[in-house]
RNA sequence: GUGAGUGUAGCUCAACGGUUAGAGCAUCGGACUGUGGAUCCGAAGGUUGGGGGUUCGAUUCCCCUCACUCACCCCA
């Protein structure tokens, strides 16, 4: 590393993370209420974990041969001599809480929901960031299909909302413990027996990771690809069982989808099904939202052996595409003329935010032109006068922007006027 | 981690290797001290991302570095 001696360094956020501005936060906010609103009506509760944890946990969880694990993750040693880690993704902290907790004894549903920062080392680009925001909702101890179709559909819904449009569910079956190795096993032989047919690149994922095949975009793999064998033919009666259910869950709900025997994931841990939110609206990070079932992990945690689904949605995204109206706010700017009318300005301003109106006050004196020029220039729906005249009479002065009407009063009826308006 | 493209004022962009790096928009002030949006005038704002090199002279050419953007890998 070498330091610069320049006396002036440059202050900026690191790489990879982004300050939101008062402007963007509106639409975050926004995101919230309506990720709340509509968790909150499938009788889903907020929890809240810690940003930091035990490296072990994301090793043990995510999995130790991940990419998130094996190369991203932003791990440090604590004073103590502890190995934490910046969460990469929420899952594990959830099923470390119940364990922890033993939440599983409580009479609450076990659904849970929550959104804030993820971080993983990766390289900046379009939709991905190294700070990121993701709100995720999990399930436990309902192994019905019918749970698998009722998040996808709240995903959907969410998203209607969010006036996000262009979007495709994809939806595979990527078995279990009892299957998958058997399908794992005849696709790298596939893959092995076809590999001078392909790509540098994919003949090193023929070796690591041969599902990744199926997405190259170089033809004569796909030629190779296709002459694959499915994950649907190798799935257990169990398995086939409930994928098959889960289909005809979404046809209830009338949710379009489309099966995608390629879709894996890149997390470890996904039993049955799995599923991914896509958009063309945006490059190449083209997934809104991902998850999936993961039915063994609390019992690897070695806490009850209790099946689980769940999906992350990237804020960021989500964002980036959503259609929401700007937030309609209106607020009254205080114009007052001198010292004494200052004073009874304030008054009047604390009079008015008491009773819910949203009052700027800037310690400035100005004239009255000058005021009216400065509520226009930050959009104020009225302005109060408060001048010598005003105070006299005990009756004051409020000018509606938008139309130039302007009334006079007491405050008390103002404070009528306004609410009407 | 690999590859490509781009870095000039708050924003969008100019400037053949040649004087003191300009313009529009935005900001602030004035014309205008009891009523906004318009107009006019003015001001402020820059080590041209940083460092090194070539040159009489570099925003311009070369190298390194940093950042951003896009793609690969992977993922939200």
């Amino acid at each position: 590393m070498t330091e610069d001696a320049s006396p002036k360094k440059e202050l900026a956020a690191v790489r990879g993370t982004k300050d939101i501005l008062p402007k963007e936060v509106e639409g975050w906010q926004a995101l919230e209420r309506l990720a709340r609103e509509t968790f909150e009506l499938y009788g889903y509760r907020e929890l809240r974990a810690p940003v930091i944890e035990a490296t072990e946990l994301f090793e043990k969880g995510t999995g130790r041969t991940s990419d998130i694990v094996t190369k991203e993750m932003y791990t440090f040693t604590d004073k103590g001599g502890r190995s934490l880690t910046l969460r990469p993704e929420y899952t594990p902290s959830v099923v470390r809480a119940i364990i922890e907790h033993r939440l599983d004894l409580e009479v609450e549903p076990l659904r849970y929901y929550y959104m804030g920062p993820m971080f993983r080392y990766d390289k900046p680009q379009k939709g991905r960031f190294r700070q990121f925001h993701q709100i995720d909702i999990e399930v436990f101890g309902e192994k019905d299909a019918a749970a698998d179709a009722e998040i996808i559909e709240m995903a959907d819904s969410l998203l209607r909302k969010l006036g996000v449009t262009g979007t495709e569910t994809l939806v595979n079956s990527v078995g279990c413990r009892e299957c998958r190795p058997a399908y794992s096993r005849a696709l790298r032989e596939a893959a092995g027996k076809r590999k001078s047919g392909l790509c540098p690149d994919c003949q090193r994922k023929a070796e690591t990771n041969p599902l990744r095949i199926f997405d190259c975009k170089v033809e004569a793999c796909r030629a190779v690809a296709r002459t694959f064998p499915l994950i649907q033919d190798f799935l257990c009666a169990e398995c086939r069982d409930h994928f098959g259910k889960l289909l005809v869950f979404l046809d209830i709900y009338k949710i379009p989808y489309r099966v995608e025997p390629r879709l894996v994931r890149g997390l470890d841990y996904y039993t049955k099904t799995t599923f991914e939110v896509v958009s063309s609206h945006l490059g190449a990070q083209n997934s809104l939202v991902g998850g999936g079932r993961y039915d063994d992990m609390m019992k690897d945690f070695g806490g009850p052996d209790i099946c689980a689904i769940g999906f992350a949605m990237g804020m960021e995204r989500v964002l980036s595409i959503a259609e929401l109206a700007p937030p309609k706010r209106k607020f009254l700017y205080l114009a007052y003329l001198g010292d004494e009318a200052k004073k009874a300005g304030l008054e009047m301003a604390r009079y008015f935010r008491a009773n819910g109106v949203e009052c700027l006050v800037e310690f400035k004196d100005r004239g009255m032109k000058a005021h009216f020029g400065r509520a226009n220039k930050l959009q104020a729906a009225w302005v109060l006068i408060v001048g010598g005249d005003e105070m006299k009479k005990g009756r004051f002065g409020l000018k509606e922007m938008a139309t130039g009407r302007q009334v006079e009063g007491a405050r008390e009826e103002l404070l009528a006027f306004l609410r009407e308006n």
